[in-house]
DNA sequence: TATGAATGAGCGTTCATTCAT
DNA sequence: AATGAATGAACGCTCATTCAT
């Protein structure tokens, strides 16, 4: 019985290629920085040609600015969109320790380089509009723990601040350490912000 | 007796050039990475031609290596060697938190230029040596103060990573604040290590 | 008895495809010049794809050089092959501007693309012997109106670049202008040439 | 006697490689085109690096516009500036065709470049006033030749388009010719334009 | 010692051309 | 036959470094 091949990539699907470039440029740009990484490093590790990244990409800032805006709002999703409705403070703040965890231990890539181009000129309005709305984000969960009286009652964004700040200098003092490390920082970091 | 006249700038103090050209340099690292900033900018900035640079400085990775250092040193000097010799451990953290927000009020330039060249590929052995040594010197402080019951017994160098990345990410965020703000976030920085 | 049913298009009339593009190819040459024209915008203008023109032209110079020869042929149509058989040497010049002014204003994209390609370093021989064939029509016109007595007796060759040479600065200079300015134009030029 | 020797070269006369960057350019343009000339060949011709142009030019546009100006102002210094004051009109056109002649001999490839230059995109402002007070010029010229009533009584934008362009199409042709031929041509020429 | 004009490798980007579909 | 995604050489331009002065 005579069968059609499947078409090797359904239309459905986002371009191989582009993704390609997306994940090539978001490793160069951790280990590099966006001005010490050539284009054309990018396009030799992403198995393309120099000129197809334009294809994809209006220009080198077009493309650190999807790269940003893709984890970014992964990060978001991790940490605000997925955390668990009505929890108690002290369990919502373990969730938020532990999805951060997670993000940086699957995406270490990516939570290297969301740090290191927080402030970068670079940056579009809706590159900045995307990290605010994580920012946002927090401060409505710091809020709402504060006035269930399960934080500490201080400027929301001093604490999300310090609690993100704690946990970046874990991450780059390379600590991924064993699960028992890891409770004892989570609980270090609760002591912070606890009421 | 026959005096030799003193020279126009004695040879024991550093030549103005070359300090003009480390501020420069500093300055402009801190605002535009290492990458992005070219060395011409930096000499027109310095006040001095784009080759004279390179009559103090063998190559720009071997000027942005010596801005490295001097302000690691300073940092330390800051942090360690000015540490109160005996005092409680909470007195000593007080110190501490004080002596890294003098630094970045004092010097914010060369608290954000340190901050984003932690890991830069381009330092040295003699940089991360440096780098090594201040985090030895605060380790050997949590160390005195863990001993005297004083402070939780966790991982030096987790509760390094912790206060240090606690107060980086109150920087990132743009807060200096107001003395109450800062007297409550010394307190809650407190509460991570606190026995 | 069997028929073979007529093809879409006869195979005797030219694809509209190849026609498209070099109409696209000679507004766009015109307007930005040869090495000003990228292949892919031709393409968009022809609404074809990009390597269709590949299908029709061998290359980018193949393909200017059939829109020179084209035009080329145009022009020596109008001004040689369609000149009036027996007429005088003042009506032969009436018609040779007249003609020069139709086609300068039916094809004004022609004429200056035909202006501005004049000694490009990318005609072939066929284009410099189409080229050549206009000036052998036009020196034999003048001949002959010379040997009647209708014209100046000066070097053909002299005559013909002074003529068209008035004609395109006339043309460059933006100078369509009233029925009557036209008329005083080859009044003027009619005088360069006159017995 | 000890003599001091003379420097190199003064400081006063323009620097050698923006001259010889100026020469390359105009041949390059006037042979293959703006666009159709690299950068980096044009500093090949001029014997400097490529970096070199963009000391004195800032972008490839700005040289181009410094070549047209710089040829153009020639142009009126010959045409416009040396005009004999008081002559009749037909010596005053004598002198047209005469300067005409000895540019179009002397330069041969600024004359081809200013012809082909005439309307290109990217000439500035600047540029096209240079332009205009070359037009300016000739129309004041003819039109005190008509008020003595020396000229034929045209529009003299029409007569200068006229005029030019028989000129343009002779050395287009190649006819630098002999004295006589050029004597004739400068008749047929004036013949155009006489009262 | 200090300079800054000069360099050319390498940058971000474009585009003539090819080829799998 | 027709497409347009893909390519990589070459474009205009920058900048780390050198060296004649």
């Amino acid at each position: 019985m005579a069968r059609i091949p499947p078409p090797v990539s359904s239309p459905a699907e986002p371009p191989e290629k582009r993704e390609a470039i997306l994940d090539a440029a978001l490793a160069l740009f951790a280990e590099h920085t966006f001005d010490g990484t050539p284009v054309p490093l990018i396009a030799e590790r992403a198995g393309v040609g120099a000129g197809t990244i334009y294809r994809y990409f209006e220009s080198k800032e077009a493309l650190v600015n999807t790269v940003y805006r893709r984890w970014k709002l992964e990060l978001k999703r991790c940490l605000i969109d997925d955390a668990p409705a009505g929890a108690a403070p002290r369990e919502e703040f373990r969730h938020w320790w532990g999805a951060l965890r997670r993000f940086a231990r699957e995406h270490p890539q990516a939570f290297a380089f969301l740090e290191m181009h927080h402030h970068a000129a670079y940056l579009d309005g809706e590159s900045r509009a995307v990290a605010a709305a994580v920012n946002d984000g927090a401060r409505a969960m710091v809020r709402r723990s504060q006035r269930a009286g399960g934080m500490r009652r201080a400027d929301p964004d001093m604490l999300i601040a310090m609690v993100f700040g704690a946990f970046t200098g874990l991450v780059k003092a390379g600590m991924p350490a064993s699960p028992r490390a890891a409770a004892e920082a989570e609980a270090c970091a609760w002591q912070m912000v606890a009421p």
